[in-house]
DNA sequence: ATGAAAGCGCTAACAT
DNA sequence: ATGTTAGCGCTTTCAT
């Protein structure tokens, strides 16, 4: 099913059938109904490959991910709510596993900007080349506020918060599982981190501050280091949500009951953080706004619109079960 | 950023860039090596919409749905998982608000398949058309069993079990919100409900049976009438989460407290069961399985396996606390 | 081993 | 008002 096969259906040419689908201008009425008819009861639909080839404009928007869990599937419902009040589509691609998952950003970028989408966004991405010529919105990037338009949340606010949280229960051993260094809200919450236990006079023993890489295969193995020491800590900051979890099914594992034993706090507020046993205090931050803020930010920077590049919302705590006062 | 700059800077023709690019065979190994250099340091990266449409393969797989809402992003997990043991990307698109929105999947398929796509996992369509020549695995259609290769879940036996369950507690005037009529799992889950009532010899009252349409605008109202008559019911069985939720909204906006006095039970075990308050009672549906076995099923068609085409996953009851006896 | 050329489905400038 | 034609970036014969 191709234009050429609604052009010889309708007598016409292939010329006159892209015009007709493209609303262009002249062409006789009678002919317009007619190749439209033709177009309905076939089925017709343009190829989108070819249509992007050839036009700029494809009237998709790309949101790119290295894969989909639980923080990129926030974003997007909420770049798909925001969607919905536009004209545009959503195209959501997941970089393969092939080239090692490194580069993936630049990869996705590079196979469907130019052609298949208007414009982009990067969910997290660590290579923040600025492309010409190519819309793109960043969030939670690599890097902070750079040239790059981004949104992001309040990193440092909120794990600032989390350390509070369990400062103002009475802890004082806290341990730190770390996010992914290439992430600047991963430096961000250690540093709410320190900053917070410095401004209680707490000190941060090294020992209990591990990097977990925001995955929970990567996160529990630091954990069960972390929770096997002769002093272990008596409550845990995890520097996301899926760490968090890592970090319970860790102190399950070596017979520790979260949160009488110990105190769990994640970052994020992904809804699986809700379905955790026991359901994970953490800090919130508004994913689906920050989707929402980014493709409408997107939108804009497309049409020219002069405005903030820079979004920044704020985070909040979150208190559920897995935080109580240290035995 | 092109095949034809490539092709310049490495002083070789793009023909000679394709071979090297796609390792095709008669390229001098020197060659290789200096376009392959080259390619790296420019980091080219073909681009999809070229590519796809004059090759057959491209080595993506499409997952189609109308929007990203928590059922489909839970699907999308699955399916993202399962694709990483694959060599496939997986590309989800979700058709805009263009179109009133009813025939999306046909024309997304239309718009995708043949160039960018080598197959399609299909979420709830309606549209059932057998397309020729491109490979689509439906979940949760419109009909039951048809030809169309098919993952769903036990959605009688689920809903039987959520009936039994409210009826175990004491229940006698049980409500049901439904879901799309369009659906076959909306009419399953009505059997199911109404086998249940029958199996236990208990009446259905047809003015506690209402439509909500599977999402959370479309059920309030329902829920809200349902609720507003003078011989309200005890409890009510909604046909997923989300009308779920709604008809705990609605129940609050007339001041009655869940479970206290309306005992409130769901279908899907979407993460958000968890996160309403107080905690939804569902009928959990594999749902991050369902959409491993679509892709899983659909890389196996695509290569020609010869298995079993239609899948059907076990639902099971999760307990929560937006059920109790009735007072 | 390499390159020239045709063509994938479509759009747009240019005839007619 | 309609059709002819060139060409988007790429792959694939087919010459050389």
């Amino acid at each position: 099913m191709k234009m050429s096969d609604v052009a010889r259906t309708a007598g016409v040419s292939v010329a006159t059938v892209s015009k007709v689908v493209n609303g262009r201008w002249g062409v006789a009425q009678s002919t317009v109904d007619r190749v439209q008819r033709v177009i309905e009861q076939l089925g017709y639909e343009a190829s989108l490959g070819a249509q992007s080839l050839r036009s700029q404009r494809t009237n998709v928007l790309g949101i790119l991910v290295a894969e989909f869990e639980p923080f990129s599937t926030e974003l997007l419902k909420g770049a798909s709510a925001e969607v919905e009040r536009t004209d545009y589509e959503l195209l959501a691609y997941a970089a393969g596993a092939r080239g090692s998952k490194v580069g993936w950003e630049r990869r996705s970028l590079a196979r469907l900007s130019g052609t298949l989408i208007d414009g982009a966004i990067l969910v997290t991405p660590t290579v923040v080349e600025a492309k010409q010529g190519v819309h793109v919105v960043a969030i939670d990037p690599h890097t902070g506020p750079s040239g790059m338009p981004t949104v992001d949340s309040d990193n440092f606010a909120g794990a600032m918060l989390a350390t509070n949280h369990l400062l103002g229960l009475g802890h004082r051993r806290i341990g730190f599982i770390g996010g992914r260094p290439d992430l600047e809200s991963a430096r961000l919450r250690e540093a709410g981190f320190r900053k917070a236990m410095a401004q209680a006079r707490v000190g941060v023993d090294e020992a209990l501050v591990r990097v977990g890489g925001y995955r929970t295969e990567s996160a529990e193995g630091p954990a069960r280091e972390l929770l096997s020491r002769a002093e272990r800590p008596t409550a845990v900051f995890a520097a996301n949500d899926l760490s968090a979890i890592a970090t319970v099914m860790a102190a399950r594992g070596l017979g520790l009951t979260v949160p009488d034993d110990l105190s769990v706090i994640g970052f994020d507020n992904v809804p699986e953080s809700a379905l955790s046993r026991p359901p994970l205090t953490t800090i919130k931050q508004p994913l689906q706004q920050m989707g929402a803020e980014a493709l409408r930010l997107l939108v804009d920077l497309i049409a020219g619109v002069e405005r903030d590049t820079h979004v920044r919302l704020p985070t909040e705590l979150v208190v559920r079960d897995s935080c109580t006062p240290p035995r």
